[in-house]
DNA sequence: TACCTTTGCTTAACACTGTTAAATAAATTT
DNA sequence: AAATTTATTTAACAGTGTTAAGCAAAGGTA
């Protein structure tokens, strides 16, 4: 009896409804405002049998994060077998990582726990402007031989602190690095921009 | 009459001890489990009284930033101000910067918006590897003749990874830096540290 | 055909959340 | 002592995730 086979299709249809349906909540309105009910109200349901699909919300989330590691891996793949050279390889990997992050920006937010806050910090708390310009300073110091201009330094600056919140980022979420690597990678990233100044 | 003085000290206090309050909470049970009743139960009022001293909760979540922000900013001046030399000016601010991200966690979390999420995702979730692997097989490649332990191979692969991750979070909590700055950021920093995996 | 059981789905409810308005108790001023 | 202002609470609203109970339609069995 094919009719089996029919309800299981359909099952799995809704499944994927499910999933889809959230991404396109989140992809409208943000991760604060995905609901089950909502959700529900976009498959055309009551909420309640999205528990016959998933455990709760949480696996929702999870199975979302699962899709976007798929479709992460994909395109490094693709990225990776477009080129030869080894160095070549990493680059576009990585770039394709990072075009994955904004293209995909949803799932990699839920991917690595990344909130959409507020946008314009700066402005309205100035306390947050300090740190940067107490570096900065130092930065246009060091650079002052090369007459740099206000781009430059800022380059530099956000390449000291991506790497530095990068690191913090990753070991919060995950805390799966030994520390003492943490520190080795921290130093040799910190002193290797910091003789790219002088450069 | 200085009763005034004294109950404006009194609501500066209660105002102070939301704020501890809240963090208290947070420290024990997480930014998710911070609730303005929880706050309330925790200064021995009601929740409504919260919003005499704060608009709504956001205004809290904002309050602590500043507090941290504020934090920070002392610890980074305290760190350059022990040295003379440029370079080590900035190497001991950005240590400071790692140190407070972790002594502070919970205020770095609120600031830069990272969340706390499950802790062994790889092991739950195989498919969170393969980004991993795709990359670690063609640092091993290329690393191949200086003989590599698995650390060094990770080492290069976090710096790799916490440099994009952290270039792309800054910029999806705060799009503020122009996109051809990020390009050149992201750029210089991959070649720059495939330079160094043949070094 | 009539009954029974299973399935699919909804309604109702619980315990929370942030937030606001109304009611009440306490303190101050007149 | 009465009136008014201030401080605080209770009650309520709309929303959240989640579970249990109820119902209605479909399937199988006699």
């Amino acid at each position: 009896m094919g009719s089996k086979d029919r309800i299981l299709r359909l099952k799995e249809e809704t499944r994927i409804n499910i999933l889809d349906a959230s991404l396109d909540i989140v992809k409208e309105e943000g991760w604060q405002s995905l609901s089950m009910r909502k959700i529900a109200d976009k498959i055309e349901y009551t909420a309640p049998i999205i528990y016959e699909y998933f455990a709760n919300k949480e696996a929702i989330l999870m199975e979302l994060t699962r899709k976007g590691f798929l479709l992460l891996a994909k395109d490094m793949k693709e990225a990776k077998e477009k080129h030869r050279l080894p160095a070549k390889q990493i680059e576009a990997m990585w770039l394709a990582y990072w075009n994955f992050a904004f293209t995909q920006k949803e799932l990699y937010q839920v991917m690595f726990g990344v909130d959409v806050n507020c946008c314009e910090l700066a402005e309205i708390m100035p306390e947050a402007e300090v740190p940067f310009t107490l570096v900065t300073e130092v930065i246009q110091e060091i650079m002052a031989p090369q007459k740099p201009s206000e781009d430059d330094i800022c380059v530099k600056y956000y390449t000291y602190w991506s790497v530095i919140h990068g690191l913090i980022s990753i070991n919060m979420v995950r805390r799966t690095t030994p520390d003492e690597i943490n520190r080795e990678i921290l130093k040799t990233a910190i002193s290797g921009i910091t003789r790219s100044l002088s450069a």
